[in-house]
DNA sequence: GTTAGCACTCGTCACATCAGAGTGCTAATC
DNA sequence: GATTAGCACTCTGATGTGACGAGTGCTAAC
């Protein structure tokens, strides 16, 4: 049940205008504006048996026709060409990554703002899940009597503290001691294992065989290392979304801002995404019906996986948007590749990098399942 | 020209009237529901009077009237009564606060959304203005060959971390030397204070006085300071305006979230307002005219002060919000007292205090000046 | 000073009308 | 057999109209 060369171009035509002007298309003018070299008649039976497969939908008798998600996954899958960026967004995407390189979570957030601001969509950005990330080493740092500070780092350079404060008496060497001890027994291990295996451990039964001063910390080191997996979520240009007719009814825009209020939530979601460029379109999706929703995975050291996506109606530039992200992925991926020591002379410094050390609003990442379909 | 007692007892009425059912008021009505002994005739007269002075409008000839800012000034200023608050949300952000008290920006976070549930409006809560805090000490850790961590610990327990690499060599040894020079020079000193005289030095001109390695450091050392300075916004409750008349047209509520997409011009807006619980009535506003902002501020160690706030239609619960949050604040500044060691007994653990350690959306505070009217 | 009565204003809602866009079908044409 | 012209039909959206109701403002009476 393979469609024609003609049908083919004809959907072709509907799709292409039809994302332009966000109306229903009618058979004259895609007559007109496409040189199709039929007449209307017979686009519109050619549009007829369309719709009778699926790929076109009819909001009422007397209007054009509108693709259909179905439409769109064919376009996505075989239709669509690669689009060469504009020499302006390429310039324009190397500027402004360039700024930040040597700080990692504004160079992600500076992300998501260049893909809002080339898509004129809804887009958000993550920092990596960092599940795989494995202890480098464990630090305690004495501030006050009564109060210090924990460090926990992990081989890709990431770092979380927490100042905890203790009613156990301790010195620099006993704090030293600990530290060592701790790092001994956790480096190597990857955030999730050491979690999952001290909770189940139960610490609090424990303590008793632990010395005083670790049975104080444990709590806080489980807890800093649950800090450490979460992933930092940076929305942007959710209110471009008022300029599109789709969401020009109240109703409309306000299920989608509400969407990302559940910033936890939508974060687990854009966690399970396939890694690569994937796109979900409409019915696709198990909770935006009538979005889309593009998302793509960036690389740091080669290894942890970071997401970048965006939102918006099914009604999108899909060539010129997956072509963005690829881009601005690779270039993502270039710039945290940890390159090891370099040994270029000249200037002292100065290639730092913020590392992942907050708290805000964020979720664990739980990895990659699957429940997207693929780019074909 | 002060308003008669039956003036303002109808001025109240109005505005109880209004801002329950968002509806311009008539005469007849008021006289039926609030029993003041006189005729709607009488009323309406009144009403004409306190049009003249600009206490009431008048949407059209044939509606209802609705208070001015000028009466909700009036009413926030003299008319209004403290509100007890509900045992149940009394409760609940008792019981909300407590459960992550021993997480600085966590608990923050929570009284936002504490706040967006309570009143039904959108809500912002910040974390406090570091430029009064002061440099306790510096520590350099090594990790890796060509990569170090910087941390710089406050003597409020604020932590900021950056991991940086640098291509001069170094030791264990050297670093603790460093640290221990950069402690000496720095601690006591607020952040504030050493950013401006650092950078006023121009460090470039004068890194051959100082060790190579520590020429390598200063540059993320002040970028760190600026870092540490950051104030963490959290918003909640956006969509909840959704569920107002005020915003049922498309164009207010975009207005509405897109002053919300610039964090960073916002919380600027909001360090510079006063202290206490600040109450700004649509022109009293600069720029969202036709809102009523209330801010409140919260103190950690009765020092820092960070501020939490709810923004809506001029048309809200004035009593009922504010005495909501003068609980609350007092609630979190009471949180963050700190106590010093305390010598409770028993359980090894455990208050820790997650510190300010990251960098996401925000801007450097600039203390407190001076654009807002004072609640009287 | 207060009130009843009444004319007047204005916005909203329901309903009818009309133009325009586009289809679906039929019959003619290539 | 595929293509096309022609035409009736459908549906939406814009425009206009009239009835209705809420509320005022004024005047005259209390």
């Amino acid at each position: 049940m393979d469609l024609s060369e003609r049908q083919l171009q004809i959907l072709q035509a509907i799709i292409t205008d039809y994302v332009e002007n966000a109306e229903p298309v009618g058979s004259r003018s895609i007559a007109k504006k496409y040189d199709l070299g039929v007449s209307p008649a017979t686009i519109r039976n050619e549009m007829s048996d369309l719709e009778e497969m699926g790929y076109l939908t009819h909001p009422h008798t007397s209007a054009g026709r509108v693709p259909s998600d179905k439409a769109y996954r064919l376009y996505v899958n075989n239709l669509m060409q690669k689009k060469n960026l504009s020499a302006k967004d390429k310039r324009m995407i190397n500027d402004r990554l360039a700024a930040s390189r040597d700080e990692f979570d504004r160079t992600i957030r500076h992300a998501a703002e260049l893909l809002s601001e080339i898509t004129n969509l809804a887009s958000f950005a993550m920092t990596p899940a960092t599940n795989e990330e494995t202890i480098s080493f464990i630090r305690l740092l004495p501030v006050d009597k009564g109060t210090l500070i924990l460090m926990i780092v992990g081989e890709s350079g990431n770092v979380t503290n927490t100042t905890l404060r203790i009613n156990v008496p301790y010195t620099q060497d006993s704090l030293d001691l600990l530290s060592k001890n701790m790092t001994v027994t956790y480096k190597g291990r990857t955030l999730d294992d050491v979690l999952k295996s001290e909770i189940i451990k139960d610490v609090g039964s424990d303590i008793e065989a632990m010395s005083q001063l670790q049975g104080s910390v444990m709590p806080s080191f489980l807890r800093t290392l649950e800090d450490m997996l979460n992933v930092n979520l940076y929305m942007e240009g959710m209110t471009n979304i008022f300029d599109l007719p789709e969401y020009s009814s109240i109703d409309r825009a306000r299920d989608f801002m509400e969407l990302f209020a559940q910033k936890d939530w939508f974060t687990q979601k854009m966690l399970a995404r396939d890694n690569g460029v994937v796109v979900t379109i409409g019915d696709e999706n198990d909770t935006v019906k009538d979005c889309t929703l593009i998302t793509a995975t960036y690389h740091v050291d080669g290894k942890l996986v970071g997401k970048i996506g965006v939102i918006g109606p099914t009604r999108m530039k899909y060539d010129e948007i997956t072509s963005i992200m690829e881009y601005l992925t690779n270039n993502l991926s270039e710039s945290f590749k940890l390159t090891g020591s370099t040994d270029s002379p000249g200037d002292a410094a100065i290639s730092d990098n913020t590392g992942n050390t907050d708290n805000t609003d964020n979720t664990r990442g739980t990895g990659n399942t699957n429940n997207t379909e693929d780019k074909g």
